[in-house]
DNA sequence: TGGCGGATCGCCCTCTGCTGGAGACCC
DNA sequence: AGGGTCTCCAGCAGAGGGCGATCCGCCA
């Protein structure tokens, strides 16, 4: 054997392939697959005479192409390289017409194949072949009249190859003869199929060297075929793949295993009779035809000829490996038409139909009226009446009907919160709960649900339904009315009805015709009756009926501090003790109004501002409630006063009292404090109140366990 | 042997509903 | 002030729809 042409430098990276056919896709990934098909054929042809191996890959027709060519060539092409074979016969030479290309594929990181340096030639297709991450995918050039090709398949990684190429070209090197270093790779690849005979000695060495490269990995061979070109040619396609046979006696793998012992016991379990069943050991399958299960064993096996030169990914078959291609370049064959979806293949258009069109649902429970398009979907179903549960959590004792539900549930585990809002950047394990946070605090126009037994509106259908359960659903034991002997049955009828009571004077004089809603109002007016006076003026014993009268006295006649409250009437600055007198004798006076009132010089105690304060408070409140703070208000409070006039006009005398202590120098932030801590300002009111001074909302949010905790804790 | 059509597996999605913590509100 | 109740809210699970990918029986 010689190698001759293409004497390049020290092995630089031509991958020596054979021109030049171009075939299609799915052609060139078959012929791959019939060549890995045949690994027992290349090994039972390994034993023959190395120098002619190669014929014995060929088919007859090939092999008499093959003979009539007659003109070996030998001359040597400007960019081809001629691989002669070389027979044990002087007179039978095989010129295989090389050629080298360029790797086209700038992302794969040559490294330890940095010696390859093909280049490109135009019209050629070479695909290197390997089912990890070592692909190198070279483009297809313009067919031409390219008649052959060399698919070099590389089952491992890069440096195998080049450790391969070391190792067997020293077992080669006394026999081969090596034109130029840019052979070894091309020698190599074809001794390693077998193509090349070799010494005796030097075979064991081969293969001692292919064995430790199988302990590194699985299919480390390559298997070189040649096959006559096109009938005007006397070039032969020479193809180069992976061939596994000492993998495959010596280290079978798992799944291999298991096929081959599936086949060697096949025939055994084969029934006798007219129709003979075969019977898979891995599993349960049987089939009735050979090729069936010769087709179903392959999916024991990690094989996985054809390769998607745009992923990598490897596939069974060319039809799976079409489909594939399929999603990569958008070619969906099978469209629908009833809308605009497309498939890769026709039975998911059916099934899409049945979906979306047809409504067809073939599978139907026994148990109840569901029925579905597919049958794991009843499968999955029927799970629902028979409880089974046949996905266990292992961190706990949870178990779900099916997978997708374990995996969800494991999130509770491992507090993955996949989930994230875009708004607020709050994060959640489903995203369904994330939209519902979106449509509920992000949203406009949230929907609201309208209970159609009261005038509720609640945010959420499953608390409308709760709401009904607790106020609307019926109730068994009887609901009595705490005022009266009324009897219910429902939560919401009975507090309709207590609050008539609410009301009501339901306390009446027996003397006279007084009547009151509070017992303690009742008490006081019985003493109208009885004379009974049981509050004394500890300075000079003056009796009192009620307590008010009595403090009211004191600070009159015993506190020399105080000073009594006189209001002013604006309109001719009369005074009067009372406000009410004040208003009253405004109208007569013609005023029509009491917008300002003035006190007395006198200070204030504490305990009088606190009441004015609170009095305040209420009516700030009932204005926050009724959303009357606007933005002028807003603006006005950015001061740092308190003016009155921010009072809604329906506080009326507590608006003037309020102008009046601010006036005497309380700030706002200090009246919403008191607001707050005397008269216990509801969560609306303080924000309100935040909102017009112009603090953040947070301000008001600290202290919360919650978001939404409206504490205020300034 | 490849292609086709149906079956199957597996994944991800949505819709739905229940639950319990928390603050607001009322009494 | 404190208890009871209600609504808001997020967490979580049940059920089912839809489709990609693959397998298998059958046929040309």
């Amino acid at each position: 054997m010689e190698w001759a042409g293409h004497s390049g430098h020290a092995f630089h990276g031509q991958v020596i392939v054979a021109a030049t056919e171009i075939s299609v896709l799915s052609e060139q990934f078959t012929k791959i697959k019939e060549l890995e098909l045949m690994p027992e054929k290349g090994l039972k042809e390994e034993e023959k005479d190395g120098a002619r191996r190669e014929k014995d890959h060929r088919s007859p027709s090939e092999l008499e192409a093959e003979r009539t060519s007659g003109a070996f060539q030998d001359s040597v092409l400007e960019e081809e390289v001629e691989l002669v074979l070389a027979p044990s016969e002087e007179s039978e030479k095989h010129i295989l017409t090389l050629q080298t290309v360029h790797f086209t594929s700038e992302a794969v990181e040559l490294q330890d194949m940095s010696l390859l340096s093909i280049q490109q030639q135009e019209g050629v297709q070479v695909m290197v072949q390997q089912p990890g991450p070592g692909l190198l995918w070279l483009e297809e050039g313009p067919r031409q009249s390219l008649q052959q090709y060399v698919a070099i398949s590389i089952q491992q990684e890069l440096y195998s190859l080049q450790e391969m190429e070391v190792l067997q070209f020293h077992a080669l090197e006394e026999n081969v003869m090596v034109a130029s270093e840019d052979s070894k790779l091309a020698v190599s690849l074809a001794e390693s199929a077998g193509l090349i005979k070799l010494q005796e000695g030097q075979e064991k060495n081969q293969l001692l060297a292919e064995r430790r490269l199988a302990e590194r990995t699985k299919e480390q061979l390559f298997f070189v075929e040649t096959m006559s070109g096109d009938e005007r040619s006397d070039e032969i396609v020479l193809t180069i793949s992976n061939l596994n046979v000492e993998e495959q006696e010596d280290q079978p793998t798992a799944g291999q295993a298991d096929a081959e012992k599936a086949k060697s016991t096949k025939n055994q379990r084969k029934t006798k009779g007219a129709k003979r069943t075969f019977h898979c050991d891995v599993c349960m399958f049987t089939a009735s035809r050979m090729s069936s299960f010769n087709r179903h064993m392959k999916t024991h096996t990690n094989e996985k000829p054809h390769l998607c030169h745009l992923c990598l990914k490897t596939f069974r078959t060319v039809t799976l490996l079409r489909n594939h291609v399929n999603i990569h370049t958008g070619n969906r064959p099978y469209k629908c038409n009833d809308c605009n979806m497309a498939f890769v293949t026709s039975g998911e258009l059916v099934r899409h139909r049945r979906y979306k069109h047809t409504h067809e649902k073939p599978f139907k429970c026994s148990m109840c009226k569901y029925a579905s398009v597919e049958a794991s979907k009843l499968k999955r179903h029927v799970r629902s009446h028979t409880g089974e549960r046949p996905f266990q959590c292992c961190q706990c004792s949870y178990a779900s009907r099916d997978t997708y539900k374990l995996k969800r549930h494991m999130r509770t585990h491992s507090g993955e919160k996949p989930y994230e809002c875009h708004i607020c950047h709050a994060r959640f394990t489903q995203n369904g709960t994330m939209k519902t946070h979106i449509l509920q605090k992000h949203s406009e126009n949230v929907p609201k649900y309208q209970c159609p037994h009261c005038a509720a509106i609640i945010a959420r259908k499953s608390d409308l339904r709760v709401h009904m359960r607790n106020l609307h659903a019926y109730s068994a034991t009887e609901l009595k009315c705490r005022y009266c002997s009324a009897v219910f049955h429902e939560r919401y009828a009975l507090m309709q009805h207590q609050k008539t009571h609410k009301n009501e004077k339901r306390f009446k004089c027996e003397h006279c015709s007084y009547a009151c809603k509070q017992e303690r109002h009742m008490t006081a007016h019985i003493r109208t009756h009885t004379g009974e006076k049981p509050f004394t003026c500890l300075s000079c014993n003056k009796c009192f009926r009620q307590k008010q009268l009595l403090n009211a006295h004191f600070r009159k006649y015993h506190d020399a501090n105080f000073i009594p409250t006189v209001y002013k009437c604006s309109k001719c600055g009369k005074g009067f003790s009372r406000w009410s007198n004040v208003h009253r004798h405004s109208e007569k006076c013609g005023s029509g109004e009491a917008k300002s009132a003035t006190s007395g010089k006198g200070r204030r105690t504490g305990k009088r501002k606190q009441t004015i304060l609170k009095e305040a408070a209420k009516g700030w409140k009932e204005a926050a409630n009724r959303d009357e703070a606007t933005a002028e208000e807003v603006s006005t409070m950015k001061g740092e006063q308190f003016p009155g006039e921010m009072f809604p006009v329906a506080c009326g005398e507590t608006t003037a009292r309020v102008k009046e202590e601010v006036d005497e120098g309380v700030t706002c932030e200090m009246l919403l404090n008191m607001m707050y801590n005397s008269a216990g300002c509801t969560g609306r009111m303080m924000l309100v109140s935040a909102r017009l001074l112009g603090r953040p909302q947070e301000t008001y949010h600290q202290g919360g366990r919650r978001r939404g905790s409206r504490r205020v804790t300034w």
